[in-house]
DNA sequence: AATCGCCCTTAACCAACGTCAAGGATGCGA
DNA sequence: TCGCATCCTTGACGTTGGTTAAGGGCGATT
């Protein structure tokens, strides 16, 4: 049996037979627990022992692909937390076609928002590749908040960073074509300010298409172009032959 | 001397000669001002008293058309409130071209997420019609906010609202086409579901298209085909002739 | 009246994205 | 080994949005 993270694992399962030295799918890798649940931008400086009474009726979930964690429309009672695997959040067209609007990778947390405004799931969310999950439930949560306000004022600076990147996310939409937003999306995977880098895609074409906003055939035609500038993929991987010159091409371009 | 809130005036100034019986732009109508503050988003549910100490620092600004309140990169360390007039919040491009990220209009506020990040501001602001605005210091108001953390757990549900709403743009960037994103701005601007509805343009054409991520000349284009679809635009405003069939049609078309 | 500036519209052209269709690569199970 | 499913790529084609350029409407200024 082999890992369900096809073609590459980071952690392979027992026995799993795929070659290990591939390179992994870009994944946070994982130091301690609480070490990974603290460096959720939701709860960025909070102590422990506050984390815990947060956590009080959290529970893991471990989820095959496939599963729907909830559907729009849904009461949203809970929010969720990655630490392996990925979630997608996506709407339906009435055609019945969808559109990711995010990829949860470890470690991140989603649901919040929903939760929090007491509303209810304005998206699906559908585990595409086994995740273990923390499913946090409204009540306690909230009622944590309630007792310790200063968690209340440390999540507002995380969720202000958040709105800045939702911002940020609109402005690529509006302004960048999307051969730049692919660029700019692969750039961003790789800490490299110059020189070659080579980078693990941290999901299959068809989802990073939709991340991006643009159809599976059009992601191939824009790596095929983008090939010409020193971008080539090599299996779920994408060398760049000279970051600098790429990230230079982006920001001249419109950034 | 005529308003410069051209073509078409909500509160004339002293010896205005425009008309008076056009229809003014699309605007929030002003009860008592604190009852406007209080209507934000980000101020959702407050106390008067609390609120009246969270401005202790606050000043009130009248600004001309094409003031620049601030521009990217400056440190930002106070935020805006809008009673009246527009400010667009946009970026530039390498080349001189400006993209409008938001227009904000009476009564909303930003420049809380840089603020509370103590970051810098990530884009320009400008204002596009002579407006008076209230700044808020940042010191007062963290340190409110640090006294009283109800405040803060307020503050986190409107975020969170405002999250969702930013996710719903990035979605309608994604899936929509143009003329749809323009036909729901529109129908966005009346309360009517069904018959015919007469809504007037919150800013002009220019501003509008690049709210909607197209350009001008695009705008144009997509008005001109909704008009077979029962959109007229007249002046500022625009008459739809049957709010519900362009709702369905909108709805049955990929939203 | 004449002129200017601003806002908007239209047309022609081109590049680019979506769509449809076909086919290749890979991994898995029979 | 074969068949099948999934994922990816490529080509042809139609549509559409950006670009450029030209021009009209309107108010303000002279």
């Amino acid at each position: 049996m082999t890992c369900p993270c096809r073609p590459l694992c980071l952690v392979p399962k027992p026995n799993c037979t795929r070659p290990a030295n591939a390179l992994p799918r870009h994944r946070a890798t994982g130091p301690a627990l609480a070490e990974l649940i603290m460096s959720l931008p939701l709860f960025d400086g909070l102590e422990r022992d506050v984390l815990q009474r947060l956590m009080a009726d959290a529970t893991a979930l471990a989820c095959e692909r496939r599963t729907l964690l909830f559907s729009a429309g849904t009461t949203s009672d809970c929010f969720y937390i990655v630490l392996d695997g990925q979630v997608k959040l996506f709407a339906l067209t009435p055609d019945g076609r969808e559109s990711i609007v995010e990829v949860f990778t470890p470690v991140s947390s989603f649901g919040e928002a929903a939760m929090l405004s007491m509303g209810v799931f304005p998206l699906h969310a559908e585990v595409i590749e086994d995740a273990t999950l923390i499913r946090v439930g409204r009540k306690a949560f909230v009622s944590t908040l309630r007792q310790d306000h200063a968690v209340a004022y440390r999540m507002l600076s995380a969720l202000t960073r958040w709105h800045q990147r939702l911002s940020g996310e609109i402005w690529h939409l509006k302004v960048q074509p999307p051969w730049q937003r692919v660029a700019e999306f692969l750039l961003a995977l790789t800490d490299a300010r110059e020189g070659e880098a080579l980078v693990a895609l941290p999901f299959n074409k068809e989802v990073l298409a939709s991340r991006v906003g643009i159809r599976r055939e059009s992601l191939s035609r824009v790596l095929a172009r983008l090939r010409e500038m020193g971008v080539r993929t090599e299996g779920n991987a994408v060398r760049i032959d000279d970051v600098g010159s790429l990230r230079r091409l982006c920001a001249e371009a419109g950034a």
